[in-house]
DNA sequence: GATGCTTTAGAGTCT
DNA sequence: CTAAAGCATC
């Protein structure tokens, strides 16, 4: 058996490729993931590679976790030909068991697979001790690392407080944003001086300056931080990049067009050592392995740069033509989507520019015609997916809820979608969004074991200390950070020195001395206990249980909940890290995404953002709000660059869609609740050809146009049943109804009024109806809540 | 120091 | 409409 058996020619260049740089240009659905493990396969079980030489670069944990099982099934199945001659699954469960705990044991375990953030955190966890700071700053392994939030409070504590900035002119959102961008770009507060001078550039320089310094105070890394100190670490001390550069031989990274500079800085160093790639040479037993598609983009936001993959030939490869080249090779053959689907994606990406020479080819028939369907607002459009997603699903049996997925721009477009979902019956999940790990009750227990792994953790420290309550108050709180602050030592010190807390809290003295006793106590298990059973501890011994169960309100309940899947979440992390730690769940926690934890097992709609679906596939895809301002986002409408971000977007959303794409936009759309603000068809659906598209392509910029039937034909379509009442919706279609011009009906907001026009034809139509007392109203008769009337 | 009320600002995408 | 922040009162 071969790792190379099953894949095309152009795969098969890929993951044969040995020692050397290699591009691999794959489109949307050409395999790139496969390419990806089977050469990994194939580097270990082919070339003998030690898997402890590998570095496998992933977009989300999700996909490491996906690659290493996929893997490891790969390495059974050779090792069952190799030792009994017979494929894998033919061995009793138990023979099959055996193999892939050997394999596990012997290669996946040695792996490191992840994302950036993950494996540099875990390069850090090795050698912070090592990195020289050129600001003196020092960090040891038991690091916290911070999230946005926990950031943002520090940066907003550094401009209020410590610099003495007006809060409206110096937004602490803002300024933290200008410092995440500064060290994106691997800029110090210095650099970031050069590059923006003026005054407020010297303030937003001098904020990142103490903001560094708060950090290291804390003895805490934030994300952006967990790329630019391996890079400074790696940059600086030859003997830490000589050991990291000797030991990974094999680097591979995946959505190479989202690499950022630091990324790319990191990548250059583990493989070059150093060198200028342009220079280097000396590839002997050793290779760079990039896959990306610059056509899918879509994170400039966070200082991505795909011309990082489109100077790969240059950096790395041979610079020969693409026809000559011999370290790239273009995957260009969708086994995704139908002909339909792609034709639609490849005409709207032919808009862009800035691109690389590439063509996706069908490989499937050519499938149903996209739809394209106009709403009044965002309320109709749910309500019109929804209906599309129930006619789907009557009407096909094989196709599951899990095969379906809404996708749209911002996360704030989930609610009326969930709504609809909600009041049809119909299940779902939403991805994104607030994280687990972001919810009040897991930050708290989460900040007691951070305090545990590292004491000079004060952000940690002040969430807690009140959390429960112990009568510590905002004055006794001002007065001991003084006291550390004049004494040069972390909070926590001060609050453990029971004298200390005695002569400077008063009557708050009590409860402060009980949490230093709490804390202790948690203390001395932290080395033999495993995760799960600190969390549980925290969660008892500190009352935070206790006082969740007191309240008793369905609120607490909920938090009381997602406490115990805390405990489970750790309970999995210790099964698939057997010496898990506590640094090293924290870090789990800290680095995952929602998207991470969604479970494909259970049968329902996934509704996420267009970000968030990268990689993924559905049978069918709904991508709502194409509104001018909306998608695209109104932040592009003036910036080409930024424009053709959001048509990489949609493309990549698009090409999300195996069998069914359904469009939709509102020509009304509600913000914050209130008002009703009027919205324009996005550019993008012009840009479709209407061939391939069913519905009205409206034309962007203006109203949309809707083109009149004869009325003397096609007047007559089905009608399906209006909104319904209860949540167990009826599945039965209701006796079908047919609607003429002419037709007089009942509006239950509007009253009796009479069908004067039919627009579209087949399925979808839209009628349009003449109340008393007002103009004509557009209305689609699957959704409107109307009756006939004789 | 805690609690409850009123006001205000706010949402672009994510590790 | 919602979360956070500000303010008044116990």
């Amino acid at each position: 058996m071969s790792f190379l058996a099953g894949l095309n020619d152009a795969q098969r260049r890929a993951v044969d490729h040995h020692n050397g740089p290699m591009l691999v240009v794959a489109g949307a659905g050409s395999g790139k993931t496969r390419a990806l493990t089977h050469r990994i396969a194939h580097l270990i079980g082919h070339h003998g590679v030690d898997p402890a030489q590998l570095l496998a670069v992933t977009f989300t944990n999700k996909a490491a976790r996906e690659m290493k099982e996929r893997l490891e099934l790969l390495l059974a199945q050779k090792l069952a030909q190799s030792q009994f001659g017979q494929p894998l699954g033919t061995l009793s469960a138990q023979q099959q068991r055996q193999l892939r705990s050997r394999i596990y044991q012997e290669v996946i375990k040695e792996l490191w697979i992840g994302t950036f953030h993950a494996l540099f955190a875990r390069l850090l966890r090795f050698d912070i001790d090592k990195y020289r700071d050129p600001d003196g700053l020092t960090w040891t392994r038991q690091f916290s690392i911070y999230d946005e939030s926990d950031a943002q409070t520090l940066v907003k504590e550094i401009v209020t407080q410590e610099l003495g900035l007006d809060p409206k002119r110096f937004e602490p959102k803002k300024v933290r944003w200008a410092i995440s961008n500064a060290k994106n770009q691997g800029w110090l507060p210095e650099q970031l001086e050069q590059e923006q001078p003026g005054q407020r550039g010297k303030q937003v320089a001098d904020a990142y300056r103490r903001y560094r310094r708060a950090l290291a105070a804390n003895n805490a890394l934030d994300f952006d931080d967990l790329l630019l100190l391996p890079v400074q670490l790696l940059q600086s001390n030859e003997q830490v990049r000589r050991y990291w550069h000797g030991r990974f031989r094999h680097v591979l990274v995946d959505e190479y067009q989202d690499t950022n500079r630091t990324q790319y800085d990191l990548i250059k160093l583990l493989v070059t050592g150093g060198a200028e790639p342009e220079q280097f040479d000396d590839w002997g037993d050793r290779s760079v392995f990039v896959v990306g598609d610059a056509d899918q983009s879509i994170y400039s936001f966070r200082a991505a740069d795909f011309t990082i993959l489109m100077g790969f030939q240059d950096d790395f490869g041979d610079r020969a033509s693409d026809e000559a080249t011999r370290t790239m090779v273009k995957l260009e053959e969708n086994y995704r989507s139908t002909a339909t689907i792609l034709g639609a994606a490849n005409a709207l990406i032919a808009h862009n520019t800035e691109r690389i020479d590439k063509v996706l080819r069908a490989t499937r028939g050519e499938g149903e015609p996209i739809t394209v369907t106009r709403c009044d607002d965002e309320i109709a459009e749910a309500e019109a997916v929804v209906h599309c997603l129930r006619m789907l699903e009557a009407a096909n049996p094989e196709l599951r809820w899990g095969g379906m997925a809404v996708l749209y721009r911002t996360n704030a477009q989930s609610r009326a979608m969930e709504e609809s979902l909600v009041r049809w019956g119909i299940p779902y999940i939403v991805v994104g969004g607030l994280r687990f790990y972001d919810r009040r009750e897991i930050k708290d227990v989460l900040a007691y074991l951070r305090l545990l792994v590292n004491p000079a953790d004060t952000v940690s420290l002040l969430r807690v200390l009140n959390v429960p309550r112990r009568g510590i108050g905002k004055t006794t709180v001002q007065r001991l950070t003084d006291a550390a602050a004049q004494l040069g030592l972390p909070l926590w010190e001060v609050v453990n020195d029971a004298e200390a807390v005695r002569s400077l809290a008063g009557r708050s003295a009590k409860g402060l001395l009980q949490f230093a006793e709490l804390i202790a106590d948690l203390g001395r298990r932290i080395q033999d206990a495993p995760p799960s059973e600190l969390v549980q501890r925290v969660m008892e011994q500190s009352g935070y249980l206790a006082e969740l169960i007191t309240e008793g309100t369905d609120e607490a309940e909920e938090r009381r909940r997602n406490l115990q899947e805390l405990v489970n979440a750790a309970l999995q992390y210790q099964e698939e890290n057997e010496e898990g730690s506590l640094e090293g769940f924290l870090a789990s926690a800290a680095l995952a995404s929602d998207a991470d934890s969604k479970d494909t097992e259970q049968d329902r709609v996934t509704l996420m953002t267009l970000h968030a679906s990268k990689g993924l596939e559905f049978p069918v895809v709904c991508l709502v709000g194409l509104e001018q301002g909306l998608f695209p986002s109104y932040r592009s409408l003036e910036d080409p660059a930024a424009l053709e971000e959001e048509r990489r977007l949609c493309y990549v959303g698009i090409t999300r869609a195996k069998e069914r794409l359904f469009l939709s936009h509102a020509s009304e759309r509600r913000l914050w609740g209130g008002m009703r603000e009027p919205a324009v068809p996005s550019v993008f659906l012009s840009e479709l050809p209407p061939e391939l598209v069913q519905g009205d392509i409206p034309r962007s910029g203006g109203a949309s146009l809707r083109r009149e039937q004869r009325l003397d034909r096609l007047t007559r379509v089905d009608r399906e049943e209006s909104l319904p009442v209860a949540a167990n919706a009826v599945r039965r279609r209701a006796p079908s109804k047919l609607w003429a011009v002419g037709d007089r009906l009942h509006h239950a907001n509007f009253g009796d009024g009479h069908i004067t026009h039919l627009f579209g034809s087949g399925e979808k139509i839209s009628i349009a109806v003449k109340f008393e007392g007002m103009g004509p109203k557009i209305l689609d008769p699957r959704l409107a809540p109307i009756e006939p009337l004789p």
